[in-house]
DNA sequence: GGTCTTGTTGATAATGATTATCACTAGCAC
DNA sequence: GTGCTAGTGATAATCATTATCAACAAGACC
C-alpha cells in the first residue's frame, strides 16, 4: 500500500494550514466546495484522518464533532482556544507533561498519556 | 420549573455510582435494564445530562460518545483513567490549575477552562 | 506516449449516538 | 382527592461519521 500524492489530500493539508483555528471535516468541506473545489465529503474525512494519524495535525472532540487544525510536526504540544472565534495557540507546557507522568506512576498506571486543553476568550472576543 | 424526584433519576444516579469508571449512556441503560429496570432511553440521557450540570456526574467524550462518572460535588478534580477497564481515580492539580491560568492570562485570554485527563494502563490491565 | 496495477475518489447508503416529538403518566401543592 | 404541569418513554428525526463500490487516476514500467 504505497501512498499516492492527490490534489485533493493536498487541497486538505492547504486549507488547513489556511485556518486560524480549529475546523470541522463539514466546514472545511463546505468552505471548499465555496472556493470551487469539486472534492467530496468522504475525501475530506479520511484527508484529515490521514494528517492526524501522521502528526501533521491535532484533533479535539467539541459538543458531538472532531475537529482539525494543522500542527508543527514532531513537537507534543497543547492548546489554548478561543471558546468564541476558535483563535488557537500553541503552548508547551514540559511541567505538565511531568506532573501527567508522576501521577500516573503514583497509582500504578503505566504507559501514560493526556489531554490537556485550556480555553477563554482571546482579546478580540473580549471587546465583542 | 420546578424539579420532581422521580425514581428514574434515583436510579440513574444509583447506578452511576455504582459504576467503577465511566460509563455511557447506553451502558448504564442496558444496565438498568437487565436489572429489572423498564427505564427507558431517552429518560437515562436525560437524567445523566441533568447530573452533569448539577455537577454531580462528570463526562468525557471519547470515540465519538459521551461517558459520564460520579463523582465528589463541589470539588475541581481531574482523572486518571484506565484505557483498558475504565478504572478511574479522582486528582487534584492545584499546580496545573495555576499554570492553566496562567499560560490564558499571558496571551490576552480571560474566562479561563480547561479540559485536562490522564489515561493510562492500570495495575490489573498490565497483568492481562 | 501507452498500458497496467492498485491506491484513491465521491455519490450515496448505512450506521450509531443523541435529541426532538408528543401523548400519557405521575409528583406534589392545595 | 383534584388539578396543574414536569417527567416519561416509544419512536421518529437529526447529524456527524463510516462503509460501499464502481469509476478514476498516480506512478511504475516499457
Amino acid at each position: 500500500m504505497v501512498k499516492r500524492v492527490t490534489w485533493q489530500r493536498e487541497a486538505v493539508r492547504d486549507a488547513l494550514s489556511t485556518s486560524e483555528g480549529f475546523v470541522s471535516a463539514q466546514a472545511l468541506h463546505s468552505g471548499l466546495r465555496e472556493s470551487g473545489s469539486p472534492i467530496g465529503l468522504a475525501t475530506v474525512y479520511r484527508a484529515l484522518a490521514d494528517l492526524a494519524v501522521e502528526g501533521e495535525a491535532d484533533s479535539l472532540q467539541q459538543e458531538g464533532e472532531s475537529l482539525y487544525r494543522a500542527c508543527t510536526p514532531g513537537t507534543h504540544h497543547h492548546h489554548l482556544i478561543c471558546r468564541n472565534c476558535g483563535l488557537t495557540v500553541e503552548i508547551e507546557a514540559d511541567a505538565v507533561e511531568a506532573w501527567a507522568a508522576s501521577v500516573a506512576a503514583q497509582h500504578g498506571f503505566t504507559q501514560p498519556s493526556h489531554v490537556v486543553d485550556v480555553f477563554g476568550l482571546c482579546a478580540n472576543c473580549q471587546r465583542a
